[in-house]
DNA sequence: ACCTGAACACCGTTCAAGT
DNA sequence: ACCTGAACACCGTTCAAGT
């Protein structure tokens, strides 16, 4: 990086992601407007795109950012299925606290850096877990596939713009979406949100998570 | 459904519904607006509010006909598994016909008459498969899971606005994808990039489903 | 009931100008 | 180099008015 000369820098980098994070996070998935984010930086809008050459370059470097700092946490080099758990549940944890955040990680390609980073890292524990780099390349693809199914799903079936609430009234949540569901037409259906309503979030993933393993298991 | 009396109707929920459509399919996501819809259909952008009460009341219609045209389709009452490849690949093909209209899916809850449909038919092929109520709530929502998340991904790789090119042109865009990962700092990546390459979408969308039925099998 | 034109409050982005 | 004000081409939505 080479040093920048020029008058002076009113913002930096970091800034415009912090307020651009701020406004998803508070807002929604469509709330950080450039024009917003320079409102909350107290500057024209013209003046971010110093600092970013569009809107989607902000969105990329935000989701650079949160993927950046998943790789920050290191795994710990325990068992393998139990490193991935880490690395699912930590990925998990870190999207959900920011679902505005979502769509824009699901909207685009994963070739950022810390994006291949977490790749690469998925794949060195499988790697360790003895698979051969066929397989490991499949079994990363599908676990990716799961983790950010699940993920999706999880926070689409939020109404709220904010952060996800304590998994307490989530449940509380997919009671009421329950007696929504018609059991005349759709008998099947409103017994399984009952069935579901009753199994807090993480459990459901990490079961999920073991059930693709197992899967990947059996096909060796 | 009462009969509308009034002056004459320019238009029909449909024609919107086409329109809109057929602009995401041309223009990508944020393709279909309310002003170009309207243009499409030689019509003020406030006729449109006739037909539609806001943005978003058209953009789940949209999400119900499309799950709609996949629910005519009958399962052939076959092999469970068998059926349940069938609607996996059934979805699949219809979604990824129009991928400016995934983001719209996974934007929202599945809680619309069709998408509790879809569900239903899930549940009653695992029905059919000898798994009780709860272990068949948990598989549905695995099973969708992955369904959703390897077109969410499936999507989100592929640049264009329009739709998804033949398979043998996408497996030359992953080749370009590969070369872009530097095998220095992510050799593992690089490595993967290169396996996945020679593997085409639909069989490796099948063999992830295959892994997750698999898995549901082992924990029973 | 259904359409139109005008307007409001936004949006991303560009241009010309200031320091 | 970095910021500003003004402008351009959009956007969803509402209002008042016409038939």
């Amino acid at each position: 990086m080479v040093a920048r000369p020029g008058p002076k820098r009113a913002l930096s980098e970091d800034e415009v992601l912090n307020a651009a994070l701020a406004l998803l996070d508070a807002d929604g998935p469509d709330g950080a407007s450039i024009r917003k984010i320079a409102g909350t930086l107290g500057v024209s809008p013209n003046a971010v795109y110093t600092y970013f050459s569009d809107k989607s370059s902000i969105e990329q470097a935000l989701v650079e950012r949160l993927l950046g700092e998943l790789n920050r946490d290191a795994v710990s080099r325990a068992d393998w299925r139990e490193d991935l758990e880490t690395l699912a549940l930590d990925l998990r944890r870190r999207l959900t606290a920011h679902p505005g955040a979502v769509p824009l990680l699901l909207g685009g390609p994963m070739n950022g850096p810390e994006a291949l980073q977490l790749g690469e890292r998925l794949l060195e524990v499988l790697a360790r877990a003895g698979l051969p780099e066929q397989a490991a390349a499949r079994a990363s693809y599908l676990i990716m596939i799961y983790v950010l199914g699940a993920v999706a799903l999880e926070v689409a079936d939020v109404p709220q713009a904010g952060a996800l609430e304590p998994e307490a009234s989530r449940i509380a949540a997919r009671r009421a979406a329950m007696t929504q569901v018609p059991s005349s037409m759709f008998p099947r259906t409103a017994a399984a949100v009952d069935v579901m309503a009753q199994w807090v979030g993480t459990e459901q993933y990490v079961w999920g998570l073991h059930r693709v393993l197992d899967g990947l298991a059996a096909s060796r």
